[in-house]
DNA sequence: TTCGAAATTCAATGATCGTTGAATTAATCC
DNA sequence: GGATTAATTCAACGATCATTGAATTTCGAA
């Protein structure tokens, strides 16, 4: 119902995003959103492999004050993005080095494999 | 006469680095090493206008333990140095699209005119 | 061998961080 | 209406952070 604030992309500093970048766990969302492009197929509880629900709010939320992610809300459901575009304009090709760099470690959490073969919202 | 511990690159990982790049003057640092790829033009002491010497020390050793600047000593004097290829090796394009990033931010502590002309050592 | 410069170390500070668990809000379904 | 589900908020904790200033180490030069 009250629509999340989502910070002017202008307003962000480049620190602002390392420090969001800065811990596995959003990191690991990260990677995982960059999965899905397919809009809006990733929800909050998709992630409850990765922490508990407070502490998931918690990256979330870091995540959408730094300019990284956009959120949706749709009932009591939330659905999460990246926000490519802006990111790309703002930050020229930084976000897609992140993520490359990010997909390569081992030990970040991951999802399952019915993430990646998009079976998650059929 | 002690030479500075640096950690192998393998054992860096991605959130280590974006923690080490979630400050504004580590950032300035950064870019103004990478505006002087002639090897050991950068001291220490170079850096005066961006803090006082026990920070600037603090932060040196955070870039330094997170793997992305190397410290030569030279009698009392200590050369800073970007660690690119090996990170290129490890993070590949990572921190071209950061240095890029960051010598965009206008916000960043930043070296005189006399830095960028190469007439610091001379 | 003393002096001075370069840089680090140390102790202390207030702020922020990541995490926990319990309480709360909000929307949906019977 | 009441129960359920999705997600956030809040208070608390110990850990780490950025910063300060004073003391210390290390080397080169006089």
């Amino acid at each position: 119902m009250k629509p999340v604030f989502h910070p002017d992309i202008e307003d962000i500093a480049p620190a602002d995003v390392f420090a969001a970048l800065a811990d596995p766990i959003r990191l690991g969302i990260l990677v995982a959103l960059s999965d899905v492009n397919e809009v809006d197929k990733a929800r909050c509880s998709h992630f409850t492999a990765f922490a508990s629900p407070s502490l998931l709010s918690y990256h979330f939320a870091k995540l959408r004050e730094a300019g990284i992610t956009r959120m949706r809300v749709e009932g009591t459901s939330r659905y999460l993005s990246i926000r490519r575009e802006e990111l790309n304009r703002r930050f020229p090709g930084l976000i897609d080095s992140v993520i490359e760099t990010a997909r390569r470690d081992p030990n970040l959490p991951r999802l399952g494999p019915e993430w990646l073969s998009g079976s998650v919202g059929a």
